[in-house]
DNA sequence: CCAATACTCAAGTATTTGCTTGACAATTGG
DNA sequence: CCAATTGTCAAGCAAATACTTGAGTATTGG
């Protein structure tokens, strides 16, 4: 519980479609690092790298029993994720709350000088 | 409209610690190149460089007017990383809670057997 | 006991990434 | 008009990434 991994190693995690693949299977549930390999024309070996690297992350955990290490999704680094998602979301929509007040505010005021400013969205 | 992408083109653009500081000062408002690239100790460059792939990932959108190019939070594109998030994350969280049900419903018959399976979590 | 099974480790390689520099184009304030 | 501002393009480079192969280690079903 001693990781302050910053969040980019989380979304360095998933920049890869092999891992996003992996992490999608495991939110339906836990599975062993053959399983997990199976969909792939891959290298046991190159899933294993894949599966460290999400581990370290945070974003799944592993535990060996046996000759398998079954891996799951660790539900806290997901809610990391989760949560500066959410975070930036709010920012920027609460953001253009006021701005679409500010708009119906002001009747016929010079509605072009939020246009310079980048604030419209256009097309 | 027609952007197909990849969702793990949204966590490339991510990767990296710099377009992280980028997306969440834009969340905060739209913004100039040199504005943005001012609290790096990089090339204009390099700047220009992440805004193009911030904005291949559809994560933001930039419009040049004159010489400055304004650069923006896509919410569209925002939207697309919520809802795979979000969508992982309730697909966790309902199976862990069918889990806590069927863990309740069982008074002591064999518990070992989820955790042989891997689904319940320790530390 | 022994041959599969299920990984794990070390080393090597091709490609991608994150920068740099230098030259250039376009716009604009004074 | 001209110099500063703002950004772009092309080329190059070091380091990181996504694999590979080959060899090795436990574990376990029959």
């Amino acid at each position: 519980m001693l990781d302050y991994q910053p969040i980019d190693s989380c979304f360095k995690a998933l920049a890869d479609s092999t891992r996003v693949a992996i992490f999608e299977r495991l939110s339906r549930g836990p599975a062993s690092v053959s399983d997990l390999a199976k969909p792939f024309s891959m290298s046991l070996t190159a899933i294993g790298q894949h599966l460290t690297i999400l581990e370290n992350s945070g974003l799944i955990r592993t535990r060996k029993i046996g000759r398998v290490r079954t891996c799951s999704v660790d539900a806290a680094g997901l809610s990391r994720l989760t949560d500066w998602v959410a975070e930036r979301r709010s920012l920027v929509e609460r953001r253009l709350d006021r701005l679409g007040q500010l708009l119906a505010a002001e009747d016929e005021d010079r509605p072009i000088s939020l246009i310079n400013k980048g604030e419209i969205a256009n097309e």
